[in-house]
DNA sequence: TGTATTATATATCAAATTGATACATTGAGT
DNA sequence: ACTCAATGTATCAATTTGATATATAATACA
């Protein structure tokens, strides 16, 4: 086995549902996991190509008969059977990096009011994105009888949870800071 | 600027605080960072080597006079300005990759008891760090009144915050996959 | 009609990071 | 005396980021 390369299960997971582009791979991942996981083009196409070369997913046609140069990539049985062996194995590592949390936690070199800005900042992101997030949840619920909406469901959920856990602490963190005589 | 080196951050922000070695470090991301940050060995010494060329930090006296090797380092005035420069910029990139949303996001592709079970080792790790945290989060509490402590409780708080919001998702959405007929 | 901007699409690169491994010393337990 | 765990530095291939380059197609708008 090789080193642990995330982004083959990323995209033999999207390529699972649907045939795509790694351009259209891209999109997925900033519009649809954008919320608990990123990656760059600079990772997709290099994966693409050995994913390929070890007969996990091939070329299929290119039903856009333009000039454009454009791959389609679809799954192959390899594909799926190595997909399905890495979704039994339920080890998972979970990385997060909040650069926030770090200036926070090293907020004693400065003012308070710098600490209260970086999360004034990270909250109003957090508040813009939420707000995005639960009007998927509330049409998503109305589909869960459909099972392949289930999926999509269970991680937005995740998201709206997690986000108003954020905004809560938010709050009663600024209010520790301002209430600090610094 | 260089490329953005987060690690370098994380360093003279420890540094800032006390003097430590690449192998101490290592040890403080892992215990008070961990719940939000992540760094291994092969970024810490190099970052260190880095640094040290650019004088931001410096060796300092090593205490222990035994044949070990051991290089204790320090913060230098540069580095506690480029610090400081780093924190008063709000703008912040909070990069999150949890494999578990993945696999539970491809999760048609497998029953449901392989997503139970991926839900529910989750579920055990966070309950487990879950009580630590709280630990210390109680503990901190007693002793807000000093300013350094401050900065920690807000990141622990942090943690048992979206920790217990990751517990209550778990159970919600174990009950929703176990209602499902697959 | 022309033309500017945005979206689609692939590709590459240096720098950063991971996760593993190697190697050596010290301390604690038995 | 011996073993195991902790301390400590260092390096490596594989992976990933974030930026940049290049080109075509579609859309807006003047």
């Amino acid at each position: 086995m090789a080193k642990d390369n995330k982004m083959n299960q990323v995209i033999l997971g999207l390529l699972n549902h649907e045939n795509l582009t790694g351009y259209e791979i891209k999109k997925r991942i900033d519009s649809s996991l954008h919320y608990f996981w990123k990656g760059s083009f600079g990772s997709i196409y290099p994966a693409l190509v050995s994913l390929e070369k070890q007969g996990m997913i091939t070329k299929v046609d290119n039903e856009d008969n333009s000039k454009r140069e454009r791959n389609v990539y679809g799954i192959t049985d390899a594909g799926r059977n190595y997909l399905i062996s890495w979704l039994v194995d339920s080890k998972t590592s979970n990385s997060l990096k909040y650069e926030m949390l770090l200036k926070l936690f090293f907020g004693g070199a400065v003012d308070n009011a710098v600490s209260v800005d970086t999360i004034t900042k990270f909250e109003n992101e957090i508040t813009e994105e939420l707000s995005v997030l639960k009007v998927y949840k509330e049409n998503l619920i109305k589909v869960l009888n459909e099972r392949e909406h289930v999926f999509y469901y269970l991680t937005v959920s995740f998201g709206v949870e997690t986000y108003e856990a954020y905004l809560r602490w938010c709050i009663e963190v600024k209010q520790i800071l301002l209430k600090e005589d610094n």
